[in-house]
DNA sequence: AATGAATGAGATTTCATTCAT
DNA sequence: TATGAATGAAATCTCATTCAT
């Protein structure tokens, strides 16, 4: 009682494990169906058709990631604190669910082209915490004022994401957290020698 | 020599058009060889299966994309040149195929999970040039010497790569080449004011 | 014991109207349950199965059709006043209804040939009501003593059935009533000059 | 050589086969494509889609079936003897295919709405024919002038097509083409005794 | 009597690939 | 070399019916 629909979870959770372990092109409703524990039909009781299952999903993981990476955001001063928090929190989230990670670098990307436009839709939830932090950064005067909004988006979010791409497709072979500060450092002070 | 096998490039020019006009999960053997204008059996005497097409269709617009890019970077001496030579060039080539940027930065993610590492192989060739650029911008001091090299080379290419992808998602609306010397910047300088 | 068992009939009303408005192939149980007001489940405690809605529903209107038609021919004595009555009357109980015409004559049909058999078993009560009028008609000279029961049978209930599923097919835009005189007159004398 | 689309009539005379003894909704593609001797794909070389072997197969049966009536009647000079040969036309011809009798009777029926629309469609070139003898009879005077053109139109195809169904229903076990007489006697005469 | 969440069987259609000509 | 007709495997979704409450 205490979970109001616990199938709806149940069948999420369960189109994780089954995508990230025989792939988007593999992950057949039937296949859901089973690991959840309940029968084909019952999926469309509670998702419209399969397309939606993975929008929710995608949803649902998205929506709890940007949720917990505002939370900690929150708690720092400065914009490079801010930025810090953001790459930090964004590896360990996804350093710590290898099954997510799997989908949303891998799999979620075989959709096509209508699912990618619903989960980028999703995707500017993030992307508004990032342009929130560079707009902070240059009102503080930590960040340059030229700093063109989008390409800087576009920068971290772009290598944030190739990293992670990378790392699962070296099969997580390596801790990816710890890379938080040289990535950081990147960002801040780019490739030149600081002084 | 020059026309020895003159349907192999007529079959990948059609495949480049038909996925980028139709969308990868609707470009059909039948319907790249009406492009082509051969018959359906013929793309077989050419190409081992489909993803064979799609592969060779990468390895030959990315070699000829590399060959070009490696060209322009040996006329240029410092580090940071030959980077922002690689940027410019990266937009610029893609902004001139309209086709081509289509297919690279959207069509071909969809493929499977397969198709992709075959496609990363082919990357390779690229993310060399990349770090040759990044090693030698540390033997020459450009560069600050603790630049991890990985970490150097996914920020480069998640952030080109991102950048066109953007631009493509807008309908290539907006000047892609000349947002190169603001991200060469972005790379060089970092977010923090130069002095 | 007039409101003995309402659900029944509520349920049968129900059906006629999703049936009408819907047509047989969209008139799922869950649909009738919800016009009648009622859970699903309840459906089967006064129907065994969906056919079963649909063969009573049949029974009960095509019962109260033959009813009112026997009463008013009770009152005829030829014949061919007999003969008329049933014509205008089918005519007329149709006319009235529109949602029943729409189920009978189109809907209906569409079921499969286990329940059109039993649908001709109801038909039967009608068809026992022409054959009373075609041997009384024959036994008082009016008819032909020649008259074959099965053919003649089949050309009263061929012919009004065919004008009445006409009419319904053009949205029951003329009065069909109308019509009585005339088709009464093409059984009674035929195509030729009447004398 | 000779057929041009041999496989095009194969898979409508394995339609006819299939659905007149499985049953409408029992007449899958698959079995479709066995009866015919061919893969399911090739059934979609050549039709649309099922409910286009559908509309071909009364299309093709039923554009030979007016073909041979039309024939026919164009030998007769009047109107009754038209009349006649269309009556003991449409009898004799189901009559000798048992398996189109079937089909057209009872299981074409129930397909839904829209294909009986195009089903109607087809069926417009027999009531052409209809037409044209009841028109043809009130020129030459053999029928009454006040022939209702569409009331005519009902009695004569509702009668036929009431009288060929009962007699599928009752399993084809009487003579149908001996009832030719009969019917025609009953359209032109009438109920009423003739001197 | 009444509910309604859960069940699970079943069929159309697509398209990469083959092979006889 | 080139053709293109033929193949056949494979998956989403619907809905009548049940049964625990």
């Amino acid at each position: 009682m205490k979970q109001k629909k616990p199938k709806y979870k149940q069948i999420i959770e369960a189109a994780v494990i089954v995508i990230a372990e025989n792939g988007y092109h593999q992950a057949q409703v039937s296949k859901i169906a089973k690991q959840a524990g309940v029968a084909d039909g019952t999926i469309y009781l509670y998702f419209k058709n399969k397309e939606d299952i993975l929008v929710s999903l995608f949803q649902e993981k998205m929506g709890m990631f940007i949720e917990k990476i505002e939370d900690e955001i929150k708690l720092k001063q400065s914009a490079a604190d801010q930025l810090y928090t953001l790459i930090e929190k964004h590896f360990s989230l996804l350093a710590e669910d290898h099954h997510l990670a799997i989908v949303t670098q891998l799999e979620l990307r075989q959709s096509n082209k209508e699912l990618r436009l619903r989960i980028n839709e999703v995707l500017k939830g993030y992307l508004n915490v990032v342009d929130k932090i560079i707009t902070s950064g240059k009102e503080t005067g930590e960040f340059r004022e030229d700093l063109d909004l989008r390409l800087t988006r576009q920068m971290i979010f772009g290598t944030i994401d190739e990293t992670v791409t990378t790392w699962v497709m070296n099969d997580q072979k390596y801790d990816l957290s710890k890379q938080a500060k040289q990535v950081h450092d990147l960002f801040i002070y780019g490739f030149v020698k600081s002084k």
